[in-house]
DNA sequence: ACGAGAACCTGTTTGC
DNA sequence: TGCAAACAGGTTCTCG
């Protein structure tokens, strides 16, 4: 899936095709995702105004008109594909619902592994939303710094790679930027989370800060499945560090370690055993 | 209560 | 060549 980058690239490239627009029609393709639809979600949506695009952690939030706001999660390998005005597509294989707009627009959202969702709450109800509630500030809300993300790991003894990914630690990274992340800092993935304050939190939170405004700038990474709304590729897979990359030399100056994989927590973790510590 | 591992589902790549 | 296993950007449940 998509991990933050990628879900702001997303966000950014539907904002001009959906914002101030109604949805005057939306087609639901199958029964349910990761999780069932809801019990009528076409009727409920249709004929709504999108009032704004936001995004919380790996979530994207629609604010609708009359208060609704629609989830969606984009899961391992879901896809938001703008088609152009006028266009008229036959749907593909794991096309799950399409949103056509006002101005004859469209938005298909694509997921062949259906680990993606979409579901609707209301903005008075969406801090305490099941989905939502549990999630920890992202890395570029204001309160994140290294003095943050030391309190959050505090006490902590799974290994910093598999805290990282923990969406109620810290909301946004996943695997790639979290080793991503690690190397720049020069902390090892299997160092336990509790031990990552001081000296090595300062190092981190920038690290972490850095890396996903980075990938922002370059459209997201596109390995598989990304793409951004527009269709177009991110690039920023070309400046991995480290995700990838195992048996390539370790991109820290005067480091010359070899970037090794490994597993933890059933993923896999790439990192330079050298000047990772 | 916490942490590790499996499960969810499909597609593609790798290895024998 | 062909088939099976491994792997893929996430989350959530179960078990110890």
């Amino acid at each position: 899936m998509p991990e933050l980058p990628e879900v702001e690239t997303v966000r950014r490239g539907l904002e001009p095709v959906l914002k101030g627009q109604v949805l005057t029609h939306v087609e639901q393709r199958r029964p349910d995702l990761r999780i069932p639809f809801p019990t009528g979600f076409v009727g409920l949506v249709e004929g709504r105004r999108v009032t704004q695009l936001r995004r919380k952690a790996k979530y994207l939030l629609f604010d609708l008109d009359d208060g609704q706001v629609l989830i969606c999660h984009l899961g391992m390998s879901g896809r938001m594909t703008v088609l152009p005005c006028g266009s008229n597509q036959p749907p593909e294989r794991h096309d799950h619902v399409v949103f056509t707009t006002e101005d004859g627009g469209a938005v298909v959202f694509n997921d062949h592994r259906r680990f993606g969702l979409m579901t609707l709450t209301t903005r008075d109800d969406e801090a305490t939303h099941p989905l939502l509630v549990n999630l920890a500030p992202d890395p570029l809300e204001p309160v994140f710094d290294a003095a943050h993300l030391s309190e959050r790991l505090k006490g902590k003894r799974t290994p910093i790679k598999a805290a990282l990914l923990d969406q109620r630690v810290l909301s946004g990274v996943g695997n790639i930027y979290a080793s991503e992340a690690l190397n720049r800092s020069r902390i090892s993935p299997r160092r336990l989370a509790q031990s990552v304050a001081g000296a090595r939190a300062a190092r981190l939170a920038p690290a972490i800060v850095d890396v996903l405004n980075e990938a922002i700038a370059a459209g997201g990474s596109s390995l598989r499945d990304h793409r951004q709304a527009s269709g177009e590729l991110g690039y920023f897979q070309h400046s991995f560090r480290v995700y990838d990359q195992e048996g390539e030399p370790c991109p820290t100056p005067d480091c010359h370690g070899i970037i090794r994989r490994i597993v933890q927590a059933n993923r896999s973790t790439f990192f330079c055993g050298r000047c990772q510590r």
